[in-house]
DNA sequence: AGGGGAACCCGTACGC
DNA sequence: TGCGTACGGGTTCCCC
């Protein structure tokens, strides 16, 4: 669930929590959450280390670490990164996957209930090839009009779809790419190639604003989402698309509907100004 | 190359 | 009430 601006959250969250703080040791519950690293590997790779910095990629919490070695969070759906000052209650514990003791007493979990987000540790070298799959970040300078342009035009999938492939835009999910078509007025289904200048430079704006949006109300909390100290985000109150099919539309007071046409994820849009 | 489909995981919802 | 099963959701990987 957390796309680019509840990662965001979580990753600003977390670098004014951990920043500079040295690693003591490193103990894994869970191995089946580790990606590119075995347990072992990870223990010994990060004891003594110490925290340069915590950022987004993408949807990925990244972690810096003197040692040139970065821990590399994707929390998927249910995954969350706490930090324990020894309050934690026992679900919590249940749920953590692995934890990494920091000098100063407290400690930094990985949770996840469901498992299917990932913890990588990467070298330098790995990291760059990683990274540089990956698409162009949405809040970057070099997200133009002629940049998305490019890549709508070389394609003839449904819009959305497009807004949500991580190769070529990082960050954006089904909620987001939802409520940048809302804002845009574009039917998601429409080709990409079919999609004008003007509409483009519209869909990019839209897509910068509302992530800023977002970014600013701390995310959204559809379902699962808490940020580092377990709170809500509030942008699901600001939702216009995303999770209200069948309420009215907040331009034109038609219907929303709700459909899995595309990519068998649910879209919902207005048909009535969305074209 | 680009597309389709399975696998990953488990809480929740739903059927009997 | 209890048990069994289907489902969701982003990414990766495999196959066509």
């Amino acid at each position: 669930m957390p796309e680019l601006p509840e990662t965001e959250t979580i990753a600003r969250d977390l670098d004014g929590a951990i920043r500079g703080r040295k690693i003591r040791n490193v103990s894994v519950r869970k191995a089946d959450v580790l990606r590119e690293v075995s347990a072992r590997s990870l223990a010994k790779r990060l004891r003594d280390a110490t925290i340069l910095r915590s950022w987004r990629r993408a949807k990925l919490v990244v972690i810096d670490l003197d040692t040139g070695d970065r821990i590399v969070v994707q929390p998927r759906f249910t995954g969350a990164l706490l930090i324990d000052s020894g309050n934690f209650t026992r679900s919590e514990l249940d749920y953590s996957t692995l934890r990494i003791d920091l000098d100063d007493g407290r400690a930094l979990h990985y949770a996840d209930v469901r498992r299917l987000g990932t913890v990588a540790l990467m070298d330098p070298r790995r990291f760059e090839e990683y990274s540089g799959k990956l698409g162009v970040e949405p809040l970057d300078r070099a997200f133009t009009a002629t940049h998305l342009s490019a890549v709508l035009r070389a394609t003839s999938q449904p819009v959305k779809k497009v807004l949500m492939e991580q190769r070529k835009i990082a960050g954006i999910g089904n909620i987001y790419a939802n409520e940048a078509l809302w804002r845009a007025r574009i039917d998601p289904s429409r080709p990409g190639a079919s999609i004008s200048v003007e509409e483009t430079q519209l869909l990019r704006h839209s897509i910068v604003a509302v992530l800023g949006e977002a970014i600013e109300a701390r995310g959204t909390s559809f379902r699962d989402y808490r940020d580092a100290s377990g709170k809500r985000g509030s942008f699901v109150e600001k939702l216009d698309a995303y999770g209200r099919g069948g309420l009215p539309c907040r331009r034109c007071s038609s219907k929303l509907i709700t459909t899995h046409a595309i990519d068998g994820r649910a879209t919902t849009m207005c048909v009535k100004c969305q074209h």
